[in-house]
DNA sequence: GAATAAACGAGACGGTACGTCTCGTCTTATG
DNA sequence: CATAAGACGAGACGTACCGTCTCGTTTATTC
């Protein structure tokens, strides 16, 4: 058993240290505003004013305010993403979907819109939006994806990306393009049985297809 | 003797008539600036000055900056939808996604990509922007469904909203997300194979199924 | 007799006019908090927001607020200059001096040792500010010197701007070290009566001296 | 074993003591950026970097740039001036005002310049700076003065501050209204015999006078 | 033709947010 | 303790764009 000797106490810098309540601070305001209006209403003297906070702090650690609702929206993302595991994979996926389907209907999906929305403008932006908002989500779809693979549920010669795609394009789409509300427990039964019906092996598919029509 | 009596035709009002050419060439302005930059980075300012207009001529006719976009954009747009007619539903909508892909990666895309953007915070814009760029492919796309029906090669049972959801919605997603350079003419193939084994009657499916696990 | 008959009308430009009503509701602003306070603890928005105008408005017509300050005062300042003629050339120094001293005791002048401070730093606005003060006064001066010359009560063989020199001179250095309340009637007698025995020819001068001797 | 118990003679006090080194740099860096610019355009934390010191440092001692900036300009200041004996009162006068030229023409004159500027919105300031500064040379001066009266050079029924206002004033005067660079050798000279002719006995004054119209 | 009416260009305006800057205070760890 | 480092709250700066307005001008219809 040995404890490292040498390591780095994390040695803390000279100065006064970053104040994280004021961190914490602005995210938390940020957040409050974005709930209450879009993201282009809000100003940074708004963020600062509620966040007992001068506006030089804002533009200190962040260089605008779409970065700032970008953290604020990230910091309350990261712990609710599970995998479901029931034993089919259709079952898991749907679970899935109907879990993004609660997040996209919150507020936090109103956020994420605006998000998207605002950053089209600024590709890097967007790009890091996406992959770590995605991201987020295709570890717990990965798992799922994989059990379906090696269980047999699920076809092993088509890309997971594309499957991805399948399943959370429409979402999304509709999401985007103002029809969520549309979007409810049967129609996402029906989105995923139909994309079953292409993404699952022959054999199953088939019977899948027979019951269907029947 | 009378000078039709039912139509009014169409009497000029009193004062000068508005100016035809002002308007396209607002409308034109705005479109080379939309392909050179940002709808965000875009004055009304330069609009006008573009424009050889003045501003107040350009808030008589439109509400704002976003207004003059959508009808700019909208005016490229009118006459380009063909529907393709190939024999196979599988094929047509091969051809609907290619002819959707191309439209997307040209300029127009990137400007419709800002039109979504912008209209995030505007539902009822949103609503009619989604509505009437969505209406013009709808109709082609709608041809092409019932065909399939009536031919057999499309289930009768499914929603054509769904379908379109299906085919569009991952395509759309890509556009948005930023991965559209991904979505190459192979890429469309395996997506319309995949759903075409959801959408299609079940012995056709289990047939096709068959092929693609060969 | 001839009217010129091509004269071009003082034609107004195009556009709106500018606001000759916010000029003046500036201007008179500015000069309302200058007495209030000092230059440096005005705000542009201050004025901005105390003369009912935009801030865009201020430094469209003025680069910062020290001109404005400097418009302000001058606009204050035109009118107010008369040329005493009492016959003795002393006797005309000695009420200019009051008069001058009348201004610099006024709220006026503390403005002007404002504006002398804070155009300290740029040689271009102090000389300018100096100039167009000075020769105000330097033309009603400059009478009563050519007066005096002719007259016989002043040498001829001295600048007129070493004249100046002397008399403003003392009266100035008190006023910005603050010991201006000391320059009361009494002393600026004494003042110009001292200086009138260096710039009067020399019988006067014998005389005069006799007499102060006395 | 006696502990001295009368003189704890200046104690040290506990604790680190005050680095002079560090005031010394400050004090020293402020002279060199007022050199090289306008006071109102040196930031405090400007002379904490170029002094190597922190900015707490500053306001620990000083309690705001402006006084940082007196106590460098008199730190330069206090060891230059000399009392000239030539014999003659105007002589030795004449003398006094060379000095003072040269000294308002070097940098340290722009820096009072900017002293006095500034020192416009705080009265209190404005008193202490015009006092240090003119009662270093009002000793001098007043030597002078009193051998001038002893001597009979100079009436003794003239008040003295009057009397340097005279030979200052209209120095001070060209010097803050920026006319400085006219106050040559030749011009004192002449300003010099003009003061004097008012401030010497009726005698000498005729005399002068003669002299001078001769 | 003159009168009427609306649209037009130019551009000044009030409003408001931006992102930057400096001030003077504070909170750490170091000497 | 005094210090160096540097984050902080406060708040003014000057810029930019918005959408409105006030002009004088132009282009049409109506009398």
């Amino acid at each position: 058993m040995t404890i490292d000797p040498v390591s780095p106490p994390a040695k803390r810098p000279r100065g006064r240290p970053r104040s994280e309540s004021a961190r914490e601070q602005i995210l938390q305001a940020t957040l409050d505003l974005l709930e209450a209006g879009n993201l282009r209403d809000i100003t940074a003297e708004a963020i600062a004013r509620k966040a007992g906070v001068s506006k030089a702090t804002l533009y200190k650690w962040w260089p605008n305010k779409l970065h700032i609702a970008f953290d604020a929206f990230m910091a309350r993302m990261s712990d609710e993403i599970v995998v479901p595991d029931t034993g089919s994979s259709e079952h898991d996926f749907l679970m899935a979907m109907r879990d993004a389907m609660a997040f996209y209907s919150s507020a936090a999906g109103r956020t994420l819109a605006q998000l998207i929305a605002e950053g089209q403008g600024d590709e890097t932006f967007n790009q890091a939006l996406l992959e770590s908002l995605i991201n987020q989500r295709r570890e717990a779809v990965a798992t799922i994806w994989r059990r379906g693979v090696e269980r047999g549920d699920l076809r092993s010669d088509i890309d997971m990306q594309m499957g991805l795609d399948l399943i959370y394009g429409p979402l999304m789409f509709r999401f985007l393009a103002g029809r969520f509300h549309s979007m409810n427990a049967e129609e996402a039964d029906k989105l995923i049985a139909i994309v079953f019906r292409g993404i699952t092996p022959v054999r199953q598919t088939a019977e899948a297809a027979a019951l269907i029509d029947a």
